[in-house]
DNA sequence: TCAAAATGAGACACTGACGTCTCGTTTCAC
DNA sequence: GTGAAACGAGACGTCAGTGTCTCATTTTGA
């Protein structure tokens, strides 16, 4: 809390003025988390075009959001149910398109929609992480390397 | 400390006979990973074969340590400079393994190698946390996406 | 068997984080 | 200008985690 306070540049009284206790703060950052996500995905237009259009759409505001979306991209399955739940009701959506994407013949059946997804949420954390600047086009790698993959030719 | 005791069903004291503090203690598991990723860095033969065997028994003998590289794969830039440099270390003859791929044509070279090994890292994390158990070829699937991506073909 | 080492159990002081409170000051809106 | 709201600056009690210590018991190894 202490931490907090300084990099939000106010008294450690005053955090407790807008959160009553630790716990709730961590439920209102969780939530944020969620909303943010949920306001990438709609960014994302998950119902114009192709689904891999709709990816890059979304990788790209995703990665748009910085590492504040870590927490909720990357959990695993030990963490707070109802959070994980929430969080599987925000990126269901996103599993839908990939599943059409697999319908359609743009991905690979044989690999689980939820396996492609949460590749893409481990790799754009790790780039984003990798490549703090937000210059870079962290997203068009990301794509690209979840996409294609980074051998020349299929073995 | 308390909950390190029970999970290896000691008594707190006699954690601290082990280790005379917490630092210590995580010093020791910093160490013990490194010490395994190396092991299984040596359990892929960087030298036999293509770059592309080498990744494929890596990422095998990687999966093979379960959930406990973790912490050791997905670093970011802001925890310890010396654990950091020393995984570098650890890490490095496989960066090298990835570029003799890249020149000999079997991965793409506009991808830098470290991206590479990061994305392999960070994939391998996230196969092994949805699928804890140990049964499922995991590898298999990390290799392919990371390989071959999830798109049936280029963008 | 027997001595040494390891462990269990529990008490203890210490430290740091948590949450609350008060008072004085600053900022804001009307 | 003035009142209200927000904030800064502390002090304070509480509590959980840390590390130490002692003594009884168990386990090990020769």
């Amino acid at each position: 809390m202490a931490d907090i306070a300084r990099v939000a540049q106010l008294t450690r009284a005053t955090v407790y003025r807008h959160f009553p206790n630790r716990d709730a703060l961590e439920a209102a950052i969780r939530s944020e988390a969620l909303a943010r996500a949920s306001g990438a995905l709609a960014e994302g237009r998950l119902d114009e075009g192709t689904a891999l259009e709709v990816l890059r759409r979304v990788i790209q505001a995703l990665s748009a959001q910085g590492m504040s979306l870590r927490f909720m991209l990357l959990q695993g399955p030990d963490s707070d149910p109802e959070f994980l739940a929430q969080r599987a009701q925000v990126l269901s959506p996103l599993v839908d398109v990939v599943r059409r994407g697999q319908r359609e013949g743009l991905l690979h059946e044989d690999l689980a929609p939820e396996w492609i997804v949460t590749a893409m949420a481990s790799l754009l954390v790790a780039a984003v992480r990798a490549a703090p600047s937000p210059d870079a086009d962290v997203a068009e790698m990301v794509h690209r390397t979840l996409m294609s993959g980074v051998a020349t030719a299929a073995s």
